[in-house]
DNA sequence: TAGCCGTGGTG
DNA sequence: TCACCAAGGCT
């Protein structure tokens, strides 16, 4: 996507939408785009615990951190759990970093729920216990990279920023780039895009952000986009191609089975569930191949996940 | 920067 | 059935 229309003028389509006059935040969105996603957003968002207004900026922080290559439905029992245990940064802080992996359940890469509990305590210290509403200060939290930075500033604190996520970048490779899907690895051409689609105005721009990515995450999905429910279907650059099949590269496909990441999943399942240190014997039953399965172990250990005790025990990490 | 890091639902 | 996919971050 090296040339991108944001500078046209408003097509027909938008002009049609905009059946009374244009207020003056849609007179400035060139594209068009603005005022069908988010008229959609305001009638089909879904009712999300981390929407609602007492959610609060460190709700929205738990949200994304578990949001993370996980779907909703896996994360809402979890993050209604979590909230009520810990609902505030300096609960979480309190507790044994091992609470948090045991918390996680299965929600998987357990490494966030240790990055979460050292944003928890890195908040504590450095923001006395208050999610930091600079974006560059959220940036500089543990598990906290450019698009969990822009989320919180955006969703939390009704900042401006272009929040990219994996839903975002497909709906702007299909609406405006004319692909299927966006290249395997964000560009700088994607995020300077995303930036010339904010809307100015704030309150807007964070109403865009949130409602392109439920567009992505309900209508313009991967598999199955459902286009006669898309509000901008009539503007899809794709679409208006024909649907083009994807070209390139394959997507990178990452095989599961039989690598150290399920001997790990193993391994830290069964330390989960313990109440007590496991004996190694025992955590010897979960692989057969015993390299492997040392590596795995050892690899839990350098990641902070888990505590190496006297007599080839383990557990999870109290500090 | 490409590879690694979990888990489970699904077309 | 089995790849693909899901609100990324880190090195």
């Amino acid at each position: 996507m090296t040339s991108t229309p944001v500078t046209t003028t408003a097509t027909s389509a938008a002009a049609e939408t905009a059946s009374a006059a244009p207020s003056a935040a849609e007179a400035a969105d060139g594209t068009g785009l603005h005022g069908p996603v988010t008229a959609w957003f305001d009638e089909h968002a879904r009712d999300l615990p981390w929407r609602r207004p007492d959610a609060g900026a460190w709700g929205v922080m738990v949200s994304e951190f578990m949001l993370q290559q996980t779907p909703v439905s896996r994360v809402l029992p979890v993050y209604e759990q979590w909230l009520a245990r810990w609902p505030r940064p300096a609960d979480l802080a309190a507790e044994a970093p091992g609470e948090a992996v045991r918390a996680w359940g299965r929600l998987g890469y357990p490494r966030r729920a240790l990055r979460l509990h050292a944003a928890a305590s890195a908040i504590q210290e450095r923001h006395g216990g208050d999610v930091p509403r600079e974006h560059a200060q959220l940036l500089a939290l543990p598990g906290v990279g450019e698009y969990t930075a822009a989320a919180v500033a955006s969703f939390a604190y009704g900042q401006r920023h272009a929040v990219l996520d994996t839903n975002v970048r497909r709906v702007f490779a299909r609406a405006v780039a004319g692909r299927q899907y966006p290249p395997n690895a964000t560009t700088a051409a994607e995020r300077k895009l995303a930036r010339a689609l904010l809307p100015q105005d704030e309150a807007l721009a964070a109403r865009w952000a949130a409602a392109t990515m439920e567009l992505g995450a309900l209508v313009c999905t991967a598999r199955g986009p459902e286009c006669v429910r898309c509000p901008i279907a009539t503007q899809c650059a794709w679409r208006l191609a024909g649907s083009p099949a994807h070209e390139g590269p394959a997507r990178r496909t990452q095989t599961y089975a039989g690598t150290d990441r399920q001997v790990r999943g193993k391994l830290l399942a069964v330390l989960r569930e313990a109440v007590s240190p496991v004996p190694q014997v025992v955590l010897d039953a979960v692989w057969d191949e015993p390299v492997q399965r040392a590596r795995a172990l050892d690899g839990l250990v350098a990641d902070g996940l888990v505590e190496p005790l006297s007599g080839g025990r383990y557990r999870l990490p109290l500090t």
